[in-house]
DNA sequence: GAGTGGTCTAGACCACTCG
DNA sequence: GAGTGGTCTAGACCACTCG
């Protein structure tokens, strides 16, 4: 039964603690890459629960690749996975700040607008409808990263008008309005700098930039925000990692032809 | 007991089969976006099984963020999500047919070398261990999209030396010798076009490029294969759909500093 | 053939949501 | 307070792996 699992931390439920306890043991060492789990029969006695709640624990594991195998051989422990939060994919402040470095942010233009065609369509909106817009250089440690173009539905127009855009994370700061963006889309490809781009982030016209377009949406599927991204190519580049599991990524062709 | 279902399709378990039908439903829109599932209760009915095996289906829509949820309300449809098998990321050819268009080669080079120092380093290797390198632009009905620059490790020179390379999947030959890339690690950034990338793609010199470096992974986690890819930034990119629950992506900046 | 993970059941209790 | 999903148990059978 457990009991002095249970009460040592009674909040999170038995599988998730015993979820956190081996990745514990596979971040210190003691369970090695490439070596072999314990068999849930042993761990369920080890644990003193069924062996139910060790395959939950085992089943998180698995979802985020920490672990993997097959039937009747024992699971192994795989190479550390480099994971982000979504916030922290999201958010540049976020992002920044866990590296240690501080962000900083030059506002070029703010305000409502009109949304165009391709704003409209990202947002599930008429084109022409009233959205938010703002442009923003991304800087990390004083030195230029990225330039945003962001548009936000209309519904956050009321609680951003408040926020400070030049030096505050909109995401912490709308999160304190109860609107989070639970789910995204991004579609990362290769550009050639403008003469904007080129001029705010420091380089010449022509030079390759990162761009990375995306839609946020609420956790009911509702769009909330669209943006532009355009990273300095020669100082930032995407990780990603899959398995024959999980797999959210996907290569496109354009759409320039029939 | 579901006897009708089990006799109708034999292999797969029971819980695979209900999620599959679940998805089919979504799918052709007797399941809308944004609409509730029915309660676990009711689909244990349905199905004829237990609420666990019920629970094992949701698990797995779950997973890839097909429906959503929170305890204490009905589970929420999810937009429809775009995502790919590892083997179509990986494989030109495989993802070229998929799309309908003939995959073809051009091969620049080819043959045993010695890995240099960053080579030896992704496929932990010592610096000058013989690999198999191969340079190939891949084309889709014969428009150049990508220049490949691939080593394999030294496991693979002896099934490699059999493979046509101008015209076959290297990963449909590798898996008829039971070797298969389990799982990867890609890096994407832009890239300038150098004289030769420029040539070969159809661009000029300092055009952008999406650029993917990558290492493939066998199940057992060895490293398999270590390949530079650099695709025209006018005709491709690459979409990432993640949500706060599955997230296998990171931002990061190069190192190029302290 | 022993061990192991994959599947499935039937039932219990709890926390949360909703009207 | 009824409904719903989250957690957990105890036990069963099966397919696969390994020596």
């Amino acid at each position: 039964m457990s009991t002095e699992l249970r009460d040592l931390m009674k909040t999170a439920p038995l599988h998730q603690q015993i979820a956190e306890t081996i990745r514990g043991e596979i971040q210190t060492g003691s369970l090695p890459t490439g070596s072999r789990l314990p068999s849930e029969h042993a761990l369920a006695q080890r644990f003193g629960v069924s062996r139910g709640t060790i395959r939950q624990a085992r089943a998180s594991l698995r979802a985020d690749g920490t672990i993997a195998g097959s039937q009747g051989r024992r699971l192994a422990v795989n190479r550390p996975q480099l994971t982000q939060s979504l916030t922290e994919l999201l958010s540049f402040s976020a992002w920044t700040e866990s590296l240690g470095k501080t962000p900083t942010s030059i506002v070029i233009e703010s305000g409502v607008t009109g949304a165009d065609e391709e704003c409209a369509e990202m947002l599930e909106l008429q084109t022409g409808s009233t959205v938010f817009h703002v442009t923003r250089v991304r800087l990390a440690d004083n030195a230029p990263l990225m330039i945003e173009r962001t548009a936000f539905a209309p519904v956050l127009i009321e609680p951003l008008s408040t926020i400070d855009l030049a030096d505050s994370s909109i995401y912490a700061e709308l999160d304190k309005h109860g609107i989070s963006v639970a789910s995204a889309r991004h579609l990362l490809s290769a550009f050639a700098a403008t003469k904007v781009d080129a001029r705010h982030l420091g380089l010449t016209t022509g030079a390759p930039l990162l761009r990375v377009q995306r839609v946020g949406y609420s956790l009911h599927g509702e769009p909330l925000e669209w943006s532009d991204d355009r990273y300095r190519g020669d100082q930032i580049n995407f990780g990603i990692e899959n398995s024959s599991v999980v797999s959210g990524v996907v290569r496109r062709m354009s759409n320039q032809e029939n």
